[in-house]
RNA sequence: GGAGAGAUGGCCGAGUGGUCGAAGGCGCUCCCCUGCUAAGGGAGUAUAGGCACAAAAAGCUUAUCGAGGGUUCGAAUCCCUCUCUCUCCGCCA
């Protein structure tokens, strides 16, 4: 959420720098509804404190036992005038908070300017893409190949866009996600949190999934409810990325400083709907309905936030250079990014089936988009409350790891060498063939 | 699921219809005093808005005592709904 003060004072230039992000904002019916508030609020305002004045004569001449009924008629004539006021007020706001909640947050100067991801800028890359003397082959017919993923069942039970692992596969899943939260806590000072799933509407709010992209969640209700809309009915939606509850923390809160910058990692499932994706990534572990990540979110002091999106940054691709996958760090455009960031960079792994670079970890710092709405504060250097700058990134993608590591370590018997920072995990494992998978 | 108790400022805690945005305490900030330390004295100490202004400060003003609604000229206080916390019982991992 931007700052409405901003709106006020500074429309065109933000509206200019919304356009970059391809959004438009509606400028003439916010002006309206500005014109139309700051009269109706004036006027509320006046009405309040006359009957505050008022009742706080009626209180007195009682007090001394006079008789107020003269006051008393005075007064009863505002009752109405304030009431009309006030729901005229209450229907404006709304619908100012109704367009702030939808706007995108502003990029930072240094994102550059583009349309879409062609307009996205590499900014380093690591790593050699492995050259193979064998026929390749993508991360399904690997593991399918090893009989340890399994689409065609995993449709059985629950549809398309979800799967299933088993043996030293679904083994090797869980070592990435032990390996990744030891990395982050260990060498980089995260804390490791276990959050809720389910999450309510207000959380959701808070990081900017609601009230826009409802279509891209699933929504959850108690068994025995009748539906979802019963008036009521307490809602949760399961969590598209551990970001909402991890950031969702410090909503409402007001973090002393000395406590900044916090620093948390969560291995969750993530749940997403994917609808508007339908034919993008059919095949395979790449686009699931239900999916590994192990997230890591900053919050910080708002001076700090862009040397912490460095380091968050940093942080994944630690976690790539110690699996030793190639991966280049790519600058997203003002027309790629996400919702709630103001600069956002994407670390994009070698997949060498597809002969590409894929998105295994997307890190943004949303500055105080979130935090705005969130009311997610800190008590400054003169001890007044302040928002902080939320950032997240995936450090990383499990599911996605696992498929650079299935295509990346592939040998030409359909065995998948095991990543040599895995093996501890792996029980000293250092293959996985079609004997290897108990 | 049943029965009961509760939710007040950074924290503790008083307040059951009228100068209550809220006593008192703790904490914190500033000042004074004491050679230092300890103790003591004094002052200050919520947040978010609106108006006006080029802007800031000061000013005027509104809202906020878990959330939302209601009663009333007036609500922290009365009524309703909800959320959360605690205790006991039931169920459960």
């Amino acid at each position: 959420m931007l700052e409405i003060q901003q709106l006020r004072t500074d429309l065109n230039n933000i509206t200019q720098q919304l356009a970059k992000r391809g959004y438009t904002f509606p400028a003439e019916a916010f002006n309206a509804l500005e014109a139309e508030r700051k009269i109706i609020q004036t006027q509320t305002q006046e009405l309040q404190a006359q009957r505050n004045i008022a009742s706080k004569k009626i209180g007195q001449a009682k007090s001394k036992g006079e008789d107020t009924s003269a006051i008393m008629t005075e007064v009863a004539h505002l009752g109405d005038a304030l009431k009309q006021a006030e729901n005229q007020l209450e229907h404006i706001q709304h619908h100012l908070q109704k367009i702030l909640l939808e706007v995108p947050n502003l990029p930072h100067i240094s994102v550059p300017e583009g349309k879409d991801e062609a307009g996205n800028v590499r900014i380093r890359q690591w790593g050699e893409p492995r050259q193979f003397d064998f026929d390749i082959k993508d991360h399904v017919s690997i593991g399918e190949g090893l009989g340890l993923l399994d689409f065609e069942t995993a449709a059985k039970l629950s549809g398309a866009r979800f799967s299933l692992m088993k043996g030293g596969l679904a083994r090797l899943h869980r070592a990435l996600a032990q390996f990744m939260l030891d990395i982050h806590t260990l060498e980089h000072g995260y804390i490791e949190t276990y959050v809720p799933y389910l999450v309510s509407r207000d959380s959701l709010r808070g990081t900017g999934q609601l009230p826009k992209f409802e279509q891209d969640l699933f929504a959850v209700t108690a068994g025995g409810e009748e539906s979802s809309s019963a008036k009521n009915t307490p809602e949760y939606h399961l969590i598209p990325t551990a970001e909402v509850p991890i950031t969702n923390m410090v909503r409402d809160e007001i973090v002393p400083l000395q406590s900044l910058p916090l620093k948390y990692v969560s291995h969750t499932p993530c749940f997403r709907s994917e609808a508007g994706s339908y034919g993008r990534d059919t095949r395979g572990l790449i686009r699931q309905h239900q999916f590994d990540k192990v997230e890591l979110v900053h919050i910080v002091h708002p001076d700090q936030s862009y040397e912490a999106l460095e380091q968050l940054v940093g942080h994944a691709e630690k976690i790539l250079q110690k699996l030793a996958l190639p991966y280049r760090v790519m600058a997203l455009c003002t027309g790629d990014m996400g919702f709630a960031a103001a600069k956002t960079y994407d670390i994009e792994v070698w997949l060498p089936a597809q002969n590409t670079y894929r998105e295994i970890s997307s890190c943004s710092n949303c500055e105080a988009f979130q935090s705005r709405r969130m009311q997610a504060r800190f008590r400054n250097e003169n001890g007044k409350p302040a928002l902080l700058h939320t950032l997240n990134g995936s450090g990383l993608a499990v599911g996605r790891t696992l498929v650079a590591v299935l295509e990346n370590y592939q040998n030409a018997d359909g065995s998948i060498t095991i990543p040599e920072v895995l093996r501890p995990y792996m029980n000293g494992l250092d293959q996985l063939g079609s004997s290897g998978a108990k």
